[in-house]
DNA sequence: TATGAATGAGTATTCATTCAT
DNA sequence: TATGAATGAATACTCATTCAT
């Protein structure tokens, strides 16, 4: 009953999290999100009730997508682990993006808003719990070196997820490159 | 002869600087860096004609300060360069931020603005040209590993920059544990 | 220095308790205040922060009003004194109108709007103590009947204010014939 | 045939009616009514065709309720038909309410609307008409006082009928009282 | 008939930029 | 030159009303 939407929530959101990353969230304006969906710019409100809600639903959207997959990872290996979670983690590279932003979302109008960029950040502790285990486990083994603060790998690590795919070669395949050179560095002995 | 300067243009810089890092180019407003300067807000017209040559003027200094610096290392010995390259980098890690935003700056506008971001753009070319010289070397002089694409590792290489100085060191330390990482990896073997 | 005023603080606060009486505090629409006023809409935003801060400013400036007259009146003679704050609060016989608005004002966006509505309900509490002295004091000299409840005999009071002036005469001459009939009721015995 | 009926017109314009009276003309919505009905906000147009009409309707039928009770007072008495009277009236207390906002309604969309608004008008002229009869049947008789203007006596009447019920007293007993204080005055003598 | 959805016109508010002192 | 004030264009959001199922 009634008429036919003229988008899907699905498809909203996903306009939503291509134009965040490309303007930052700051640059992300309705009338832009609008003008790459078909309809009205008022109709975004029946789904949402402001700019607010649409971002931190993004996000959380993002993050629960990541979470699955990270999920599904086997942590027998902490090394192996890793390994894994990279690619997960490259596979949802905006993620990174958002993070910064989330915690510029004006969370005092939203009670929705509200809620989901909490657990947002929860869900990014809980990512970041995942990844300080198999450090700490990796390094109890010896796989992973002792002479150096973990904080410091873990922090390289991090960056791998946001280095640009410059040879535009397939997600996996750069992944492991840099997995590779993570782990044995760009040095030849 | 007229009333005594509010603010000196290089304030003006700094303040700006520092707000476009914080809140990325689209989050930056006059308003907002008025209400960081002594003075009003109309005073800045004093200094440029509108928002774009302020971020633009903004950026060429940084990457003026930048490539001076890079200037004066030494680049006999490859490694050793790069090694000093990413200190230089790190003390002026806020580069990374700024080159995203480059692109973003509506141009149309301005003449000056426009100019200053072809520049930015024009040295940031010449710093890649200069670290893809350095790896070449070093790949020849077999001090870095043949068997992975150069871009690989000059990609990880410029991801070190922005690594979060988690643990707070003084930014050469910093700087030289992260070198030891990309260098060497995080395996233990 | 800067340009001359389009108009004051003055103005704008008359125009708006003149609008917000005629419309109501829901029909008082910036738009319209700004139709009144001479320069453009924005240029309200200079003064005010936004529409509820207006309405609250607007509502102390005319309590303040309604209190400093108030002051003035001789309480020695209770009977007395009633007569002469009915003067008063005819000549501020909108007060009433806005009495019901102050509650509506939406407060949870503006620490200064919330503080401005607290203090006129302070006042207007205050005002009511005056009142309700006076009736206590006159009860008890035996110049206002004891066989009926102070409170009804306050509530018509308080009704006398809003009687409409159909016969256009002046407010002091209105407020006598009503204070008149208050006290001796319109029955021919 | 059909769907069952959502709602009645009767549970309508009772809901409009309420809300009317609780934030005044301006400040109804039909998103505020639908909301305090069953069924969709897009339903009520198949009863109404604009907002207006609503407000219209609402007004004629709490006006015409109030004009058949007014009927049914035995007018041989005028004082103690007045006292009649104002029980009605208080029982039907939100006329007042009406009164001010019928003026308001913009009326220029509908016709039905500008039909039912003048016949409002209308029936208030006659309730005033025979308000009016009466004072002058009483104060020919006698028993209400010559020396002041009938329309003060009559304006302050009318103000009865919105006293604020702050003893929450029923309103046969409430409307009682204030005859009393109407007809004999707040004085001792 | 009832309704979910779409929508356009209206209001609130912000901010870069221009004016006039 | 510095600045207080003015302003218009842009965006956020709301709501009456219309559509299509």
């Amino acid at each position: 009953m009634g008429r036919k939407r003229a988008f899907t929530e699905e498809e909203l959101l996903d306009k939503a999290e291509m134009l965040i990353i490309q303007h930052g969230y700051s640059g992300f304006h309705l009338k832009l999100l609008a003008s790459h969906l078909p309809g009205a710019r008022s109709t975004i409100y029946q789904y949402y009730a402001n700019k607010e809600e649409i971002a931190a639903a993004c996000m959380k959207k993002a993050m629960v997508r990541a979470l699955i997959k990270a999920g599904y990872v086997d942590e027998t290996d902490p090394i192996e682990a890793l390994k894994q979670l990279l690619r997960v983690y490259m596979e949802e590279a905006d993620l990174h993006y958002f993070l910064g932003d989330a915690r510029k979302i004006d969370v005092s109008q939203s009670k929705k808003a509200e809620q989901n960029v909490g657990e947002v950040l929860a869900m990014l502790k809980h990512l970041r719990g995942q990844l300080d285990l198999l450090f700490d486990r990796a390094q109890k083994q010896g796989t992973i070196r002792s002479d150096l603060p973990i904080s410091v790998m873990a922090g390289l690590f991090f960056q791998l997820i946001n280095t640009p795919n410059t040879l535009q070669l397939p997600p996996h395949e750069w992944a492991d490159y840099l997995f590779t050179l993570w782990y044995e560095g760009s040095g030849a002995y």
